[in-house]
DNA sequence: CTGTTACTAGACTAAACAGTCTAATTTACT
DNA sequence: AGTAAATTAGACTGTTTAGTCTAGTAACAG
């Protein structure tokens, strides 16, 4: 069933999902190692130690996971408005990130303050994301979807951090239910508040 | 100039601070011990263990710190809008708080997946919050400052969540001036949503 | 088939970790 | 002052941590 996946590749995999639940500094080599079946010479050969592999783990599995969801990208034909519809029902359909919030902000939230390589790493892809909503959006505002009212780069970073907000709360208070509210809430009032 | 701090609440406030901004988990006993100056046998006389400590942390130090912000109380007098213009100015003024994120947030990042004890702790006062907010916002509504499109509840909810994920995000993303242009938005969308 | 490079294997090390223990000291009360 | 209780003091323990090291095996090019 499952190809033999090359050690490196099998590492990060098991990588990215310590570190979704437990976090960087909860996270221990052994473990990984352990779960991945794999020993402690294998590791340290592909990689120089526990913040390289989880660097690469960011570039490698954490930042592709993300366009699937959060860089709004905008299909052919489709209207603005449809286009973050469709992103949002993506998200609120997918488990683990309703359940245990987005990676990528809860990796900044532990990280960002201590430690400077994770935090340029980091903040440039959420940089790089919001630049790419602003770009969805000002499209919305010249297809004449809404009127500019709020700069769409500003609007942009509200949308990315009120999402990462209702997502990356406790599990208990999480559910998908609870993030289509959010979802439409966001949707009424790019149009409200752009009217 | 310092009065004589008893143990107890010397370890509160040291490790108030070292877990504000290394997290839980990064945050070692013998660190706290070092920076109080306080020998183990002290502590662990005072708390059965880290846990403990930090539990007792978050009731002592944290839930109280979160009261001055968070808990958008109305002066008397005062419109429901003016009430949370303050709130938000202040925390807009308050330097940690715009650098590092809401401690509570934070904590719950961490902590919530992977700890039931803090979980129900951190989201019990979660519900508070939103609970105090929400009525809040109904006596807004009662008084005619807004009418109710949207559930206090639900409103209560989302300022919370957008609020918390516009703080928490990396600190070289954050800034006051980024945050009032956050608080501003959330005022002017609670008029323009509610009328 | 042969030799070189890439990778695997896991025992080992030193430091950091939370937590224990017993003795000394300070405080509070009579 | 005398005594009991509360607190301080820090050496010590067992475990877990990230990382090292050396020997062995597989893959591959000539």
């Amino acid at each position: 069933m499952q190809k033999k996946q090359p050690t490196r590749e099998k590492l990060l995999d098991i990588t990215f999902d310590e570190v979704y639940i437990h976090g960087y500094t909860a996270t221990s080599v052994d473990t990984i190692l352990k779960k991945a079946g794999i020993p402690k010479g294998s590791m340290y050969h592909h990689f120089k130690g526990k913040k390289e592999l989880v660097l690469a783990m960011v570039q490698e599995r954490l930042f592709p996971k993300m366009e699937l969801f959060f860089d709004f990208e905008r299909k052919e034909g489709s209207s603005v408005t449809d286009a973050l519809r469709g992103t949002f029902a993506a998200m609120s359909r997918n488990k683990p990130l309703i359940t245990y919030g987005c990676p990528l902000y809860r990796l900044m939230v532990e990280l960002s303050p201590v430690d400077e390589i994770f935090d340029t790493l980091l903040s440039t892809r959420v940089v790089q994301m919001q630049d790419n909503l602003a770009l969805l959006l000002q499209k919305g505002i010249e297809d004449g979807e809404f009127k500019e009212t709020l700069p769409a780069k500003d609007f942009a970073a509200y949308i990315l951090e009120s999402t990462w907000g209702v997502l990356s709360l406790s599990p208990s208070l999480s559910s998908s239910k609870h993030f289509i509210k959010h979802s439409k809430f966001i949707l009424d009032t790019l149009v409200t508040y752009n009217n």
